[in-house]
RNA sequence: GGGCCGGUAGCUCAGUUGGUUAGAGCACACCCUUGAUAAGGGUGGGGUCGAAAGUUCGAGUCUUUCUCGGCCCA
C-alpha cells in the first residue's frame, strides 16, 4: 500500500487473566525462589517492620473474616518491604484449648470410647496431633491468598520452646504476689462439670422460676422504713440461700406502700421503685394499697435486713448497698445479690467486705455451708426454696419467665455462675491496669476509635481468670503447701520446670512424678501439685515473649498487631495485659482492627441465611487478586460488605488495570527498559509527557501519604483512577496516533515510550502489595533484574517531575476538551460524523487563554482532524464541530485537503 | 437488655471548622470505533445523604428520638 508501517501494540501479557489456573504457577516459584528468605536477604540490617501475626486457632477451614485478616496484613507486610524496610512476617497458630479437646471427644464418642479411661497424656497427644493437622491445612490456604510469610517457622502455642516460656511468665506473676487464689463465680456448667470460657458460651431462651421476695427491715435510717419490708425479684430461687446483701441505685425513687390485700402481706409495708409499681402491682396481684411515702435512693444507705430464712439459722446481716447496674428494666428496683453467684454481686460484695464462698460443688449440689439445703441440686432446689419462702410469709409471688440466657455451647446445657477456686491476675494490686492504661495512650490506633474501645474495656475488667479445669493446655506450674496452703515461689522450680518443657513438653506434668519439678529443694509429700491448665487468652497473650523476644529476625515490641475488631476483648486485650504485668509496657506499638465481613445487604453471614461465601469458592471463581482488591478496596474501620455482584465489579476493575498493562506492555513490546529517571532530560519531552510525569509525581505523593495511614480503599481507589481517568481516558488515547502512526525514531515516539516505561515501571510497584500475582506475571515477562516484584522497592520521583504551573494549564485544557468532547458528542449524535478523527473543531475562547493554548495543539488534544482556535472575549469557551473535508490517510486516519504530512509519499 | 460503632447513587468510596446546584470510579443506557478488539472512546440518566423532630439565615455535617445493621457484654 505505502512504504509507512504501523506500530500496532504486540504482547505475550494476555488479555484474559485466568488467574484461577495461573495463580498457583507463581507459588510454585515463590517457592522454588525461596523469595522469603530472598526477602530477608534483600533488606539486611534495614530497620525492621514486624507484624506480629495474631494466632487463628487451628481448627477447621479458614472463612472469609481469616482471609480478609491474612490478605490484609500481607498487603501491609508487602508495602514496608518495598518501602525498603525489613517487613518480616511469622504466621502463628492458636492451639491448646476446649473446642480441640471436644473434637477428640467427639471421636472418642463415635468409637465408644470413655475420655475418662485415656491417660490424660494420650489425649493430650492427641489433640496436639489435631492441631498439628489443621495448621497444614490452614498453611496452604493462606499460601493460596499470596500470603508471603516464614511458613517454615512458623510458630505455635504448643510448641515446646512456647509451653516453656509461658511457664516463665506465669512464675513472673507468682513472684510478684499479682496472681493470686480465691473464690470467683465463674460460668459453670454442672453437666460437663467445668468452668466455662466466655467464648464457650451461646445464649438461649430459657424458662425459668421468677420470684418476688420480701427482706425484713431490721435497721434503717429511715423512720418509716422501721417494720417494713424490702421486695427483690430473681429469675434464680436457688441463689437466695446465698444472699448476703440487696443492690439499690441511688439515682432511683422508691416508694414505701402498704398492701391492703388479703394474704401474707397484708397490711404490711413493702418497698420497691417507683418506676416499677406498676409491673409489681400486676405481678403480685396487688389490687389494693396505699402510697405512704416516697424515699430517694440515697436514703436507702445503711439500711439492713434480715434474710428470708432469718428464723431457720440465716441469721447474718443483710446490707442494702448502691450499684449503678441496678436499673428499673425488670423487677423491683433493688437486686439481690449472691457473691458466689453473679459476678455484679461478687464485685459489690467484695467492695463491701462481703467475701464470696463455696455454696455449690461442681455436680451442683449445695455444700455444708448451706443450712437446710446441703446435697441438693441447685437444678432440683426452686420448688423447695419456694415452698420454704412461702412458709416463711416471704414469698409475694412466682411465676415463669422465657428470657436469653447462657448456655453451654457443647453440651447446650444451662449454666449457672459458682464460686469455685481460681487462680487471678489482679488488676489492682501492682497496678497492672494503670500500667495497661498507660500503654493504651503510647498505642497508634487503626482507626483511632480502637483506642477508646480498648480502653473503655481495660478500665472496667475485674480481675483476670488465668485457671482451667480442663486438660488440653499449659500446666498451671503451682504447688501449695500442705501444712500452710503457701504456694511455691522459687525462680528455680518455675526455670526447672520451663526447661523439662522445653526438652519434652508439657505432658509430663500430668504423668510423671512431681519430684521431677520440684528438683532436691522441696519433697513431694510437703506440696499439693495443681491440675489446673493456663486459660488459653495467657497463651495467645504471651506469644510476644515466646516469637517476638526469641526469635532474633524479630524485634520488641512489634511493629503492629493486627485483627478483627472483636480481639479488642482478645488478642489486644491479653497480650496487653501480659505483657505490661511483665514487661510494663505494651508488646504493639500499633494496632490496626478491622471489621467484620458481612453480605452484601450487611448481614451477617450465616448458614440459615445462606448467604455464606467461603474463601475457596472466590478461589476457584475470580482468584487471589480480585480478592486481594476486594480487602484493598474495603474500608476496613467498618464492616466489609461481599456478595457475588460485589466481586463481580471489582473483577471488572481488575480487567481495566490488567488492559492497562497491555497497553503499556503491547506498545513497549514486552520490552522494559529502566529510565533514570535523576538524569531524565526534561526540557526535551513534549508538555503532554512532561504533565503526565507531573500526575506520577503527584499520584505518589498521595499514594505514600495513603500508605503511611493505611487508607488502602483511598488508595486504591486512585491507583484505578488513575488507570481509567488518566491513562486510558487521555494519554493512552492521544498517544496511540504517535505511537502507532509515528516513525519509531521520532523524537515525540521515544518521550511517549519513555513515559511508558515510567508508567510501567511505577504501575507495577505500587500495585505489587494488592496485585501480587497479576504484577508478578508482568515483571517475569519484562524485567530480569531480580528475581521478583516483590524484592523491588518503590521508585523514588525527582522533584524536577512536579509541575504546579504545567497542571494548572493541563487542567484548564481538559476542561477546553470536555467542552470539544460535547460538541463532538452533538454531531456523532446527529449522524454527522462517527470517530473523533471526522470531526474539525471550532474552538472560541475567551483571551485569557491566549498563554496557555499558544504551543498546544487542540487537534491532538482532542483526537479530531483539524482544531480552529478563535478569541472573543464574549465567551468563556464555546466550540462548534463540522465534518472534517477531505481525504482520509490511509495511515494516521485524519481527514485533510492536503495530503498527510507524515505519511504522503513524498513526506 | 446494656455499651460502642455504623447507615451518602445499583456497587465501592469522597464529602474540610455547618455555607453555591451533594462528588469520583465502576455498573447501567445510548452513540462511536473495529489499529488496546471477549478491548477502547464519547455522552447521559441516576441520590427526600436510614426516618422524624429540633438548633440555625443555612444541616449530609450539630442535638434528640426512632429504625436497621455490626461488634462486644449480659
Amino acid at each position: 500500500m505505502n512504504k509507512f508501517q504501523i506500530n500496532l501494540p504486540k504482547t505475550a501479557f494476555s488479555m484474559k487473566a485466568n488467574l484461577p489456573v495461573r495463580e498457583p504457577e507463581f507459588l510454585k516459584f515463590w517457592d522454588e525462589i525461596n523469595l522469603y528468605k530472598e526477602l530477608r536477604n534483600s533488606r539486611k540490617g534495614k530497620e525492621k517492620f514486624v507484624l506480629h501475626d495474631g494466632p487463628p486457632y487451628a481448627n477447621g477451614n479458614i472463612h472469609m473474616g481469616t482471609a480478609l485478616n491474612k490478605i490484609l496484613k500481607d498487603i501491609i507486610v508487602k508495602f514496608h518491604q518495598m518501602d525498603g524496610k525489613d517487613s518480616v512476617y511469622v504466621p502463628g497458630w492458636d492451639c491448646h484449648g476446649l473446642p480441640i479437646e471436644w473434637k477428640i471427644e467427639e471421636q472418642y464418642k463415635k468409637n465408644k470410647k470413655n475420655k475418662n479411661e485415656v491417660p490424660i497424656v494420650e489425649f493430650r497427644k492427641e489433640c496436639r496431633t489435631f492441631a498439628e493437622k489443621w495448621i497444614e491445612v490452614h498453611k496452604d490456604q493462606f499460601k493460596r491468598l499470596g500470603v508471603i510469610g516464614d511458613w517454615e517457622n512458623y510458630y505455635s502455642t504448643m510448641s515446646y520452646d512456647a509451653e516453656a516460656q509461658i511457664v516463665r511468665e506465669l512464675g513472673k506473676f507468682l513472684k510478684e504476689g499479682s496472681l493470686y487464689r480465691g473464690f470467683k463465680p465463674v460460668l459453670w456448667s454442672t453437666v460437663e462439670k467445668t468452668a466455662l470460657a466466655d467464648a464457650e458460651v451461646e445464649y438461649q431462651d430459657h424458662k425459668s422460676d421468677t420470684i418476688y421476695v420480701s427482706f425484713q427491715v431490721k435497721k434503717t435510717k429511715v423512720e418509716e422504713l422501721k417494720d417494713s419490708e424490702i421486695v427483690i425479684w430473681t429469675t434464680t430461687p436457688w441463689t437466695i440461700p446465698a444472699n448476703k446483701a440487696l443492690a439499690y441505685n441511688e439515682g432511683l425513687d422508691y416508694l414505701l406502700i402498704k398492701i391492703f390485700d388479703d394474704g401474707d402481706f397484708k397490711n404490711k409495708k413493702i418497698v420497691i421503685a417507683e418506676a416499677l409499681l406498676e409491673s409489681v402491682k400486676k405481678d403480685c396481684k396487688i389490687e389494693s394499697h396505699e402510697i405512704l411515702k416516697k424515699i430517694k435512693g440515697k436514703e436507702l444507705k445503711d439500711t439492713v435486713c434480715k434474710h428470708p430464712f432469718f428464723d431457720l439459722g440465716y441469721d447474718h446481716d443483710i446490707p442494702l448497698l448502691e450499684a449503678r447496674f441496678v436499673t428499673t428494666e425488670q423487677g423491683t428496683g433493688i437486686v439481690h445479690c449472691a457473691p458466689s453467684h453473679g459476678p455484679d454481686d461478687f464485685n459489690l460484695c467484695l467492695n463491701n467486705g462481703i467475701k464470696a464462698i463455696e455454696t455449690v460443688d461442681g455436680d451442683g449440689k449445695y455444700t455444708k455451708n448451706v443450712a437446710l439445703f446441703d446435697g441438693i441440686h441447685i437444678f432440683k432446689a426452686n420448688p423447695l426454696i419456694i415452698e420454704k419462702l412461702k412458709e416463711q410469709k416471704k414469698l409475694l409471688a412466682n411465676g415463669e419467665l422465657i428470657h436469653s440466657y447462657p448456655h453451654s455451647w457443647r453440651s447446650k446445657a444451662p449454666l449457672v455462675h459458682r464460686a469455685t477456686p481460681q487462680w487471678f491476675i489482679s488488676m489492682e494490686s501492682h497496678k497492672l491496669r494503670t500500667k495497661a492504661l498507660k500503654a493504651i495512650d503510647d498505642t497508634i490506633f487503626y482507626p483511632s476509635k480502637g483506642k477508646e474501645r480498648l480502653k473503655s474495656m481495660i478500665e472496667s475488667r475485674p480481675d483476670w481468670c488465668v485457671s482451667r479445669q480442663r486438660v488440653w493446655g499449659v500446666p498451671l506450674p503451682i504447688f501449695v503447701n500442705k501444712k500452710d496452703g503457701k504456694i511455691l515461689v522459687d525462680d528455680e522450680v518455675f526455670e526447672n520446670i520451663a526447661q523439662i518443657y522445653e526438652k519434652e513438653g508439657s505432658d509430663c506434668w500430668f504423668s510423671d512424678d512431681p519430684q521431677k519439678f520440684l528438683g532436691n529443694k522441696y519433697k513431694t509429700e510437703d506440696y499439693d501439685k495443681l491440675s489446673d491448665i493456663v486459660e488459653v487468652w495467657f497463651d495467645s497473650g504471651s506469644t510476644h515473649s515466646f516469637v517476638l523476644e526469641k526469635r532474633n529476625d524479630l524485634k520488641w515490641p512489634a511493629s503492629m498487631y493486627l485483627e478483627g475488631s472483636d480481639q479488642h476483648r482478645g488478642w489486644f486485650h491479653s497480650s496487653l495485659l501480659q505483657s505490661c504485668g511483665t514487661r510494663g509496657k505494651a508488646p504493639f506499638e500499633s494496632i490496626l482492627s478491622h471489621g467484620f465481613v458481612v453480605d452484601g445487604k450487611g448481614l451477617k453471614m450465616s448458614k440459615s441465611l445462606g448467604n455464606v461465601i467461603a474463601p475457596e469458592d472466590i478461589l476457584k471463581k475470580y482468584g487471589a487478586d480480585i480478592l486481594r482488591i476486594w480487602v484493598a478496596s474495603s474500608n476496613y474501620a467498618e464492616d466489609l460488605r461481599i456478595d457475588y455482584s460485589i466481586l463481580d465489579q471489582h473483577a471488572d476493575s481488575y480487567r481495566k488495570i490488567r488492559n492497562t498493562f497491555r497497553y503499556l506492555l503491547g506498545n513497549l513490546n514486552d520490552k522494559f527498559e529502566e529510565i533514570d529517571l535523576e538524569n531524565l532530560d526534561l526540557e526535551n519531552l513534549p508538555e503532554l509527557e512532561r504533565f503526565m510525569l507531573n500526575r506520577v509525581f503527584s499520584l505518589n505523593e498521595r499514594f505514600t501519604k495513603y500508605f503511611k495511614n493505611y487508607d488502602f480503599h483511598n488508595l486504591y481507589k486512585e491507583l484505578l483512577n488513575f488507570c481509567t481517568v488518566d491513562l486510558s481516558a487521555f494519554y493512552f488515547d492521544i498517544r496511540k496516533d504517535t505511537l502507532y502512526c509515528d516513525t519509531l525514531n521520532s523524537d515525540k515516539r521515544k518521550s511517549c515510550i519513555i513515559v511508558l516505561s515510567i508508567l510501567l515501571n511505577s504501575l507495577l510497584k505500587w500495585f505489587a502489595p494488592i496485585l501480587s500475582f497479576t504484577t508478578e506475571e508482568i515483571y517475569q515477562l519484562v524485567s530480569k533484574r531480580i528475581k521478583s516484584i516483590h524484592l523491588e522497592k518503590f521508585q523514588d520521583y525527582p522533584k524536577k517531575f512536579k509541575d504546579k504551573e504545567l497542571e494548572k494549564k493541563w487542567s484548564a485544557l481538559i476542561k477546553i476538551r470536555d467542552i470539544c468532547n460535547i460538541s463532538i458528542e452533538e454531531k456523532r449524535a446527529g449522524k454527522e460524523i462517527g470517530s473523533s478523527l471526522e470531526a474539525e473543531i471550532n474552538v472560541q475562547l475567551n483571551n485569557s487563554y491566549k498563554k496557555i493554548i499558544t504551543n498546544i495543539d487542540l487537534a491532538e488534544l482532542c483526537i479530531t482532524s483539524k482544531a480552529q482556535i478563535t478569541y472573543d472575549d464574549k465567551v468563556d469557551i464555546v466550540v462548534k464541530s463540522k465534518k472534517a473535508l477531505g481525504k482520509k490517510c490511509p495511515v494516521c486516519w485524519k481527514i485533510s485537503r492536503e495530503p498527510c504530512i507524515r505519511h504522503s509519499i513524498n513526506a
